[in-house]
RNA sequence: GGCGCCGUAGCCAAGUGGUAAGGCAGAGGUCUGCAAAACCUCCAUUCGGCGGUUCGAAUCCGCCCGGCGCCUCCA
């Protein structure tokens, strides 16, 4: 397997150090309000990977934190009168549905930032002791950039050239150097309002937000992780802050493998809420759209490209969902015919080591679809070039590819869910479908017609086989 | 201004030195009462533009045009 590092800037063999267990860190949502389609982009990612490396036969320790304390949080808890814990549970329930929602599998562990503080304040220690933190006059703590030589080599950025802002304006008038951050913020008014407040060895206050991450990866993952992930955005400064910081406290390489997933356009402009383009996943699930739609467009580019997310696509992904659908049951209720062998198991088998060899290059999911694809219609003209049946061994090894290629992209069975209907609604199907035949075998077509047309409206699309009509729900049941 | 990324058919999107994957849409055909589904055939002499390197470039280099991200705790 090979995987794109930011850090290095190229593509590489991935080995996790330790051969029995792979060990991943994804900077995970900050917990102050409904997460949006371009943070699902990156989530649905993380997911990818790891889906990928389990079934590839790695054992993975996939940590995704929750970030519940920051400004953000605070702002937001203050503004609904709430505390800081109130706040940003809201939003974790909500972040575990929409992610259930979306097919993304359980990550290992998802540590929340608030439960590492005693850690945070021993890093913290840790930096002071060997020099590379300051302790201002409020009873704030700040990183000594400058005591760190290999500062920028992520990003290229925080040289002595970064332009200084006003001391006004960052407010933070104690900082010996622009670049300086925080790790420890003395707290305000506003902190105790929101009960955000922790003590520490130099008072009261709360952890900077880049600290969280360095602690939650050395605490659950240890000083060097495999695989550190996330949004192209943290780049600079999150993900340089965590590195100089990691590094300065235990000498050792932070991550080996830095993945940073590129952002989502909507209609071709950045998503703004003032641009009105701004979708929650909520949202597009209240207005009729299939979480597998919305995840296979998530999906559907490779991660380090641009992905421009549009109405038109979801609608496009939906057709190919149903197209693969279909095609699944065609294989599923194909008859066998015992004598039957056209070497389908064998050629499926081909296929998805063509489908694993693509996810294996950094991710290329593009590519292992347009091979998912080329299955499919190899599949359908040997069923076409057969009426009569394939063989069971052949049936079944196309269907344990297919499965084993939606282990990956996790899009069928979440779609199939979402089309089943309540027996009730099954039985008033059938009673039309039958209708409809009787009128057919009379000679009634303007009659069948109409039926047909009635339950299209409805989501319902038939087909006439030679075994009979069949039918099927073309939308997700959301209502 | 600094750092970085992208520009491939009507649309979406792979391909990073060897002569343009795949999907959608479109055209024709098989099948069908008509459809639907499926299959077959067609659909970029060309990869934003101009130069250069090379036997050979969408792929490497330079310049230009267009779009975007970060440099403000937004994935």
């Amino acid at each position: 397997m090979k995987l794109y590092d930011s850090l290095r800037r190229e593509l590489r063999p991935f080995e996790p150090l330790n051969p029995d267990r792979a060990t991943v860190y994804g900077c995970g949502p900050t917990v102050y309000d409904f997460a949006h389609v371009g943070n699902f982009r990156a989530f649905v990612v993380y997911d990818l990977l790891h889906r990928h490396l389990r079934l590839s036969g790695r054992e993975v320790d996939f940590v995704v934190n929750f970030t519940d304390v920051d400004d953000k949080t605070i702002d937001g808890a203050a503004e609904a009168g709430h505390t800081l814990g109130e706040h940003t549970a809201r939003f974790v329930e909500a972040f575990r549905e929409d992610s259930k929602r979306l097919g993304l599998l359980p990550f290992s562990r998802h540590p929340r930032a608030t439960a590492y503080i005693p850690a945070m304040v021993a890093f913290i220690e840790r930096l002071l002791a060997n020099g590379s933190a300051y302790q201002a006059g409020d009873g704030s703590v700040y990183y000594a950039v400058a005591s760190f030589d290999e500062y920028g080599k992520l990003s290229g950025k925080g040289g002595d050239d970064m332009p200084v802002r006003s001391r006004i304006d960052g407010g933070e008038f104690d900082k010996a150097d622009m670049r300086d951050f925080a790790l420890w913020k003395a707290a305000q008014p506003r902190d105790h309002d929101v009960e955000a407040v922790w003590d520490s060895p130099w008072g009261r206050g709360r952890p900077g937000w880049h600290l969280e991450c360095s602690v939650m990866v050395t605490q659950l993952l240890g000083d060097t992780v495999d695989i550190h992930l996330g949004g192209e955005d943290l780049i600079f400064p999150h993900h340089e802050n965590e590195i100089a910081q990691s590094e300065a406290a235990t000498g050792a390489p932070f991550a080996r493998f830095w993945l940073h997933v590129k952002h989502l356009k909507v209609d071709d402009r950045k998503m703004s809420k003032s641009l009105g383009n701004f979708h929650t996943v909520r949202d597009l699930v209240e207005r009729g759209y299939d979480p597998a739609s919305i995840r296979w467009v998530l999906l559907s580019a490779h991660y380090r490209n641009e992905l421009n997310f549009t109405f038109e696509g979801l609608d496009e992904a939906t057709d190919a969902i149903q197209r693969l659908l279909d095609f699944r049951r065609r294989v599923a209720e194909f008859p066998i015919a015992p004598r039957s062998n056209l070497d389908l198991a064998a050629r499926a088998r081909e296929h998805l080591a063509a489908f694993t060899e693509a996810m294996d290059l950094d991710l290329n999911v593009p590519r292992a679809v347009a091979v998912l694809w080329s299955m499919a219609k190899e599949v359908n003209a040997a069923l076409d070039g057969s009426p009569g049946g394939i063989g069971e061994g052949d049936r079944d090894g196309v269907l344990a590819v297919l499965a084993q290629m939606d282990a990956v992209l996790g899009v069928l069975d979440l779609a199939a869910e979402a089309r089943e209907v309540d027996d009730e609604t099954e039985a008033l199907i059938r009673r039309k479908v039958e209708a409809r035949d009787r009128a057919r075998a009379a000679r009634d077509f303007a009659t069948a017609d109409r039926l047909r047309d009635e339950l299209e409206a409805d989501g319902v699309r038939l087909e006439d086989t030679p075994s009979g009509t069949r039918w099927k729900r073309v939308h997700a049941a959301t209502g």
